[in-house]
RNA sequence: GCCCCCAUCGUCUAGAGGCCUAGGACACCUCCCUUUCACGGAGGCGACAGGGGUUCGAAUCCCCUUGGGGGUACCA
C-alpha cells in the first residue's frame, strides 16, 4: 500500500512555523516511503477563511520547496459530499439534531465550570419526542447535528510518536456537533470524510491534535471505516518555553523570508527541531535527511525555537551557495535596498561581489548596507573613517597609491596582487608603515573601517573604474 | 477544574540497564589563524527536576511529587 499524507492547513491566517514543520515531517515521511503528499485547505470556517491566507500558504509552502503530489483541494469544494455523509449519519440514527442554543449551552457550561464540573455538553436533545421537535422547531430554532458517543468507553491508538495513547469518551465533553446551524460541515466530520476519500494513510499532525483524535477515531468507525495511523508530532514553543504568537517576532514563513533567511535553512532547522538524524549530521539537504526519517527519531517533547541556531544556520547556506545562487538570493534584497545592480561591468563581477560579502552574512537583508560602497558610485564615509584619512602623511601615502594605480590596466589578469605590490611600494616610497596604508586605504576605497577583504574590494572597484576617483577624493577630505 | 501529553547542559539534542568520568551542535569564554570584521582551527564553561522503588547495576524500567505544554467551541 502506497504511503499517503496529508497536510491540512486552515487559511485563517498566513502560513505559521509550525504549520511548515508538520509539512516538513509529511513531506520527510512520504519521500522515505515513495508515497504522495496531499494538500488540503481546511476552509470550512466561512468567517475567518480567506483567500490573501490561501495565497500566503501556497506561496509560502512553494518558497520552501515543500512540494506537494495532490491538490490543493478545498474543503469548500466539497460541501455537498459532507452534507451527504452527515444525513446518512442521521439517517442510521447515530446522529441527531440538537436544538439547545449557543447561549443556552454556553450557561451550562459556566455553571458547571462554577461548580467544579467539566464542562461538557448533556446530550439533552439525544431522545426528543416528535412534539418537542416540532415545538423547537415552530420557535425557528435552527438545530446543529450532533454525532452520538458512547460513554463510557475507552478509545485508543498507538501514536507512531508517542506510543498508546488511550481516551475515555467521558472526557469528549458530550455528543459532538458535526454541522453548524446552518448546515456547514465542522472540523471533526469533513477531516474523517476527505481523509477517507483521498485514502490518506498516515495522519502526521501537531500535538494540539491529540484530542481530536478519539473523536475521528469514533467517526470513522461508524462511517465503516478503519483509521489510518496516526503521528503527533511535539509543538514548537517560543524562546520562553509557551505557546508562539504574533508577539515572537516572526510566526509566519513570509517574515522568515523577509527577514533573509533562505529557505534550505529554515526547512534544515525545523526538521532538527524534534528529530535527529541517526548520523549526527545538523547541516543537511531536506532531500539527504529523507532518507534517514523516521519516527523512531522524532523526540516526544516539545522544542523551543532558538534563534542563535537559525541565524547560523542561515549563514553556513548563505555560504554555502555558489556564486550564481548568491546573486540570485541577494539581487531582491539589493532591489528592496533601493540598490541597482544596473551598469555593472559583467555577470562575474558581480557574482565576485556577491561571493565577497556572503562570507561575513547571517541574513540576506544585511547584503545591502555591506556592498553598498560596491554598488553606488557615490561614497558615504563613517566618521572614523575620515578621522582615519586627516591623519598625518595618509594623504600622501594614498596619493602615490591613486598615481601607480593609474598605471594598472583593470583588465590584467592577476590584477589583485598587482594592486598589493603598488600599495606595498607607495608605503615603502612614503615611509608610512603598511599597516596605516592598509586601513586608510580601506577608509578611502569604502568609507569604513571594518568590511570584506580589502584587497579583493580593491580589485572589483578598479574593474569598475571607481577605485582612483575614491583614492583622489582624499585630497578633498582635508 | 477535568482530561491528555511531556521532562538530559542556557537552547536543540545523543542516549533504548553495564560501552556514561553522560557525547555532539548553537550560544558564551580563552587562545591560534588573519594588518579589518567574519570564516576556520584548538581548548574551556555547562545537564540526567525531586523522592521512592525494581535490579548485582538505572539518565535508561515502575510509582508518586513537582514543573511545563496541549485540549476542554455551532474554530481549525
Amino acid at each position: 500500500m502506497t504511503v499517503r499524507v496529508r497536510i491540512a492547513p486552515s487559511p485563517t491566517g498566513n502560513l505559521h512555523i509550525g504549520t511548515a514543520r508538520t509539512a516538513v515531517f509529511n513531506w520527510l515521511y512520504a519521500r522515505r516511503h515513495s508515497g504522495r503528499m496531499i494538500l488540503r485547505i481546511e476552509d470550512t470556517d466561512r468567517e475567518r477563511s480567506q483567500p490573501r491566507y490561501t495565497r500566503n500558504i501556497l506561496e509560502g509552502l512553494s518558497w520552501l520547496g515543500l512540494d506537494w503530489d495532490e491538490g490543493p483541494f478545498y474543503q469548500t469544494d466539497r460541501l455537498d459530499r459532507y452534507r451527504q455523509v452527515i444525513q446518512d449519519l442521521l439517517d442510521k440514527g447515530l446522529a441527531y439534531k440538537s436544538y439547545t442554543s449557543s447561549e443556552e449551552l454556553d450557561a451550562m457550561r459556566a455553571a458547571q465550570k462554577a461548580a467544579g464540573k467539566a464542562p461538557r455538553y448533556d446530550n439533552r436533545d439525544r431522545n426528543l419526542t416528535p412534539e418537542q421537535i416540532a415545538a423547537y422547531e415552530a420557535e425557528g430554532r435552527q438545530p446543529v447535528v450532533r454525532f452520538k458517543i458512547e460513554e463510557p468507553m475507552d478509545v485508543s491508538w498507538i501514536d507512531q510518536i508517542r506510543g498508546e495513547i488511550s481516551w475515555n469518551t467521558q472526557d469528549l465533553g458530550g455528543d459532538m456537533v458535526i454541522a453548524k446551524g446552518d448546515g456547514q460541515p465542522l472540523y471533526n466530520l469533513a477531516v474523517v470524510v476527505d481523509d477517507v476519500d483521498m485514502n490518506i494513510t498516515h495522519v502526521i499532525r501537531g500535538e494540539d491534535h491529540i484530542g481530536n483524535t478519539p473523536k475521528q477515531i469514533l467517526l470513522y468507525r461508524a462511517l465503516g471505516y478503519e483509521p489510518p495511523t496516526f503521528a503527533h508530532s511535539p509543538l514548537i514553543l517560543n524562546p520562553e518555553g509557551r505557546k508562539l504568537s504574533k508577539r515572537d517576532g516572526a510566526t509566519s514563513v513570509a517574515e522568515f523570508q523577509q527577514m533573509g533567511f533562505v529557505p534550505e535553512a529554515l526547512k534544515n532547522y525545523l526538521a532538527l527541531l524534534s528529530w535527529s538524524s541517526p548520523d549526527g549530521e545538523e547541516v543537511f539537504a531536506l532531500e539527504d535527511a529523507a532518507t534517514k526519517f523516521d519516527f523512531d527519531r522524532v523526540t516526544k517533547s516539545a522544542a523551543r525555537f532558538d534563534w542563535d541556531k537559525l541565524n547560523w544556520l542561515n549563514s553556513q547556506y548563505i555560504r554555502q551557495l555558489s556564486p550564481t545562487q548568491q546573486v540570485e538570493k541577494l539581487t531582491p534584497f539589493w532591489m528592496a535596498a533601493g540598490l541597482s545592480t544596473e551598469g555593472i561591468p559583467n555577470q562575474d563581477w558581480i557574482e565576485s561581489v556577491a561571493g565577497l560579502i556572503a562570507e561575513g552574512l547571517t541574513h540576506l537583508t544585511e547584503a545591502a548596507p555591506i556592498s553598498r560602497y560596491l554598488l553606488v558610485e557615490e561614497l558615504m564615509y563613517s566618521p572614523d573613517a575620515i578621522a582615519q584619512l586627516r591623519l598625518p602623511n595618509v594623504a600622501e601615502a594614498i596619493a602615490a597609491v591613486a598615481v601607480a594605480v593609474t598605471d594598472i590596466n583593470p583588465a590584467t589578469p592577476e590584477l589583485q596582487s598587482a594592486l598589493k605590490t603598488v600599495v606595498g611600494d607607495a608605503a615603502k616610497a612614503q615611509g608610512v608603515k603598511k599597516g596605516l596604508v592598509m586601513k586608510s586605504l580601506r577608509a578611502a576605497l569604502t568609507g569604513a573601517l571594518r568590511g570584506p577583504d580589502l584587497m579583493a574590494s580593491f580589485e572589483l572597484l578598479h574593474k569598475r573604474n571607481w577605485a582612483i576617483a575614491r583614492l583622489e577624493a582624499v585630497a578633498a577630505l582635508q
